[in-house]
RNA sequence: GCGCCCGUAGCUCAGCUGGAUAGAGCGUUGGCCUCCGGAGCCAAAGGUCGCAGGUUCGAAUCCUGCCGGGCGCACCA
């Protein structure tokens, strides 16, 4: 509505510059939003843009165009501001009542988009950083379905990592188990916990000799290989700790498509397959001189310079010496599928029934499934993925283009964010050792799984839980303990899907315990508390008026609005302000995905909600004694409801009934 | 050394493709519950937008150069 309004905005004054001015051509402009609704409700500084070429003054210019614009529909008035401004003040009746009819916006039609993220290293429990990329790409995800992309959400599990690798030489090395051991102790622990303690305490084994890295290696080969007992432990812990992480991700609301298995990219021979392509393009030689000599090495186009800056030193490895492929090479394999370039496919098994009643699917090496559904095959693909990995991403564009495939280059996007680190004081509460030297001039502690150094989600989640239940109880004492639990985490989820949204991708977390405990403010809570409050004005409508929400918005129609709304009466004003307000959520949305930014979407939200608060504490609405501005009011505040929690669900954040 | 990110109020941060008086939360100070819920509302104080040039009718925003700080540049992932 708001965006088709635009354009007939944009269009009237094409014409009417081009008529008044003979111009054939004009500069792109914008139709903006006024800082004050005093300026009315949209804004154009096309009159600034035209003064250049025409050597007229831009209020001369603002003039001449109100004149020849004349009316366009759905706009009552058209000013010329001062300064050279063209202000439009829209038809303000009949714009509610075309926002309400047309609630259902159409999605526009795109093509298949794959977003990856979270990709947690299934050795240990999810921290606060894997909790940043869950909700960014989660987040990501919704956005792009509200707009009617098609979206396929993959979960990256590196099964054959040294990571994993390190926690069977914790079991093995370290606590001489089995493999009925170990599944003893899956079964009867918290047993992602379990391994974050193993996985630091063989961190620093390794440090007191070095000598035992020879055991990582030979662990590291076997899992690779598949050679028991290693390989099956290995399986079993991935199993285990993937289904903790996906256990701890639905409490968020975060769910996912595919889980696509590393081990399978290699046992599929996808990494083979896409090797002797990268073989025959030319993409990668075998380096015969100097310090790589025998690895399979891809040359780096323009890009960093290696310390030393010799002629070899701008060459990655995609093979090592010993013939084992890295990282960034089955990264290539995996891209190349995801695209629908590899020529290949993988095999899918059901994994699990999630939360949201879809089945979510993994891969798998063994017999195919029947009722899969076609995975891969994108036209543009989103890697969820700190800034830190970005010269690793960078490469996977340069073999796509290497390979003559430009276009998907172009479509391979890094969705990068800064790390999350935690303050001094939060690791102190942690009860981490006081760092030293270097690092305690940081103004922050780094987040490191290796060293167990990070605050768990399933902890903190807990923490925002109990804090948001004992508030609940409070509040609502007569409330069933089931609803009482199940409000505390929605606010508990709130609380902290927000506050992972309302900072710029680019900033650097430094994670404070007592700030995201917080529900006062700028924070999910408080959005939540919007709403419910929303909420509660319809259920006191319907035992008062035995009228609904729908009833209200559906019989507008039928109220004598013109003197009522175009009243210029402060009520009739803020109303106004709060219902133009919402109805920008879909030109938000298009803001949001232009510039990958969520935290647009999170002020806006915020905003919003505190124009209702304003507006909600300052005038009545079902205390108001016109039944006609009741009526309008209702209207305005059931817009403005429906419009919240859509934004709230685009940041997984849910709406309980009281709170 | 090279690349990327950050530098805006006491603190933590927004500021969309350059546009109207640079905003918010927290904190501080002072108000507001006989009224649809105070997880709230209103108000005050608080800013050389790191520094210096440049482009422009117009720069926190774009360009260049500095100064701080962070991260990356492995036969780890």
């Amino acid at each position: 509505m708001i965006l088709s309004l635009h354009s007939h905005v944009h269009d009237a004054i094409l014409r009417a510059a081009r008529q008044a001015f003979s111009l054939d051509e004009l500069p792109a402009f914008a139709v903006e939003t006024p800082p004050s609704r005093a300026f009315g409700d949209l804004a154009v500084p096309v009159a600034f843009q035209l003064a250049r070429t025409l050597k007229k003054p831009p209020r001369a210019i603002a003039h001449t165009l109100v004149e020849t614009l004349g009316t366009i529909p759905g706009i009552s008035q058209i000013v010329a501001a001062p300064n050279g401004y063209l202000n439009f003040y829209l038809d303000r009746p009949g714009y509610l009542l075309a926002l309400v009819a047309s609630r259902d916006h159409a999605p526009a039609a795109h093509q298949k988009t794959i977003v990856e993220h979270t990709a947690i290293n299934p050795n240990k429990a999810a921290h606060v950083g894997h909790l940043r990329n869950a909700a960014l790409g989660d987040t990501l995800s919704r956005v792009l379905r509200f707009r009617g992309t098609p979206v396929e959400v993959q979960n990256y599990i590196d099964d054959t990592g040294v990571q994993v690798a390190d926690v069977i030489v914790g079991f093995l090395a370290l606590e001489q188990q089995t493999l009925d051991g170990i599944r003893h102790i899956a079964d009867t622990t918290r047993f992602d916990y379990y391994c974050w303690d193993l996985y630091s305490r063989v961190t620093e084994w390794y440090d007191g000799d070095n000598a035992r890295l020879d055991i990582r290696a030979r662990t590291l080969h076997d899992l690779e290989a598949g050679h028991d007992p290693v390989s099956s432990i290995g399986t079993l812990i991935v199993d285990r700790i993937v289904r903790a992480h996906l256990k701890t991700m639905a409490r968020l609301n975060i769910a996912y498509d595919l889980l696509t298995y590393e081990g399978d990219i290699l046992r599929l021979k996808f990494w083979a397959h896409a090797f002797d392509i990268l073989k025959a393009q030319g993409a990668v030689f075998l380096q015969t001189e100097g310090k790589l000599a025998g690895c399979w090495v891809m040359r780096i186009e323009d890009g960093q310079t290696v310390e030393g800056d010799d002629e070899e030193a701008r060459e990655k490895v995609i093979v090592r010496s010993n013939g084992v492929v890295t990282y960034v090479g089955k990264d290539i394999a995996n891209q190349f599928w995801k695209f629908g370039l590899l020529g290949r496919d993988f095999r899918y098994r059901r994994f699990l029934e999630q939360a949201n009643g879809q089945p979510l699917w993994a891969t798998t090496s063994a017999e195919s499934e029947p009722g899969a559904p076609p995975f891969g095959k994108a036209s543009r693909i989103y890697n969820v993925i700190d800034s830190r990995q970005m010269y690793l991403q960078a490469l996977l564009s340069q073999a796509l283009r290497t390979l003559g495939h430009p276009v998907e280059a172009d479509r391979s996007i890094h969705f990068s964010y800064e790390m999350v680190a935690l303050s001094h004081t939060t690791a102190r509460e942690l009860g981490y050792p006081p760092p030293v030297d270097e690092d305690a001039k940081k103004p922050f502690v780094e987040v490191s799984g290796r060293k167990g150094l990070g605050v768990k989600i399933d902890d903190l989640l807990d923490l925002l839980t109990d804090k948001a239940l004992a508030e609940v109880t409070r509040r609502n004492p007569e409330a069933s303990d089931a609803e009482r639990q199940r409000t505390a985490s929605q606010i508990a989820v709130a609380a902290i899907r927000y506050f992972m949204l309302k900072f710029s991708r680019g900033k650097l977390i430094v994670f404070d315990m007592e700030e995201a405990l917080s529900f006062e403010g700028e924070t999910g809570p408080y959005l939540q508390y919007a709403v419910v409050r929303a909420n509660n004005i319809f259920g006191k409508l319907k035992e008062r008026e035995s009228i609904d929400e729908a009833a209200v918005l559906s019989g507008l129609e039928a109220i004598r609005a013109d003197e009522i709304v175009e009243t210029s009466d402060d009520a009739t004003h803020d109303l106004w302000a709060l219902v133009f307000e919402a109805s920008r959520l879909d030109d938000i949305v298009e803001q949001t995905v232009r510039a990958l930014e969520f935290s647009v979407l999170a002020k806006y939200a915020f905003g919003l909600a505190q124009l209702f608060n304003a507006f909600y504490h300052r005038f009545p609405i079902l205390n108001e004694e016109d039944a006609a501005r009741r009526r309008w009011r209702a209207a305005g505040v059931a817009y403005f409801r429906m419009q919240l929690t859509r934004a709230l669900d685009l940041m997984g954040i849910e709406v309980p009934g009281r709170m």
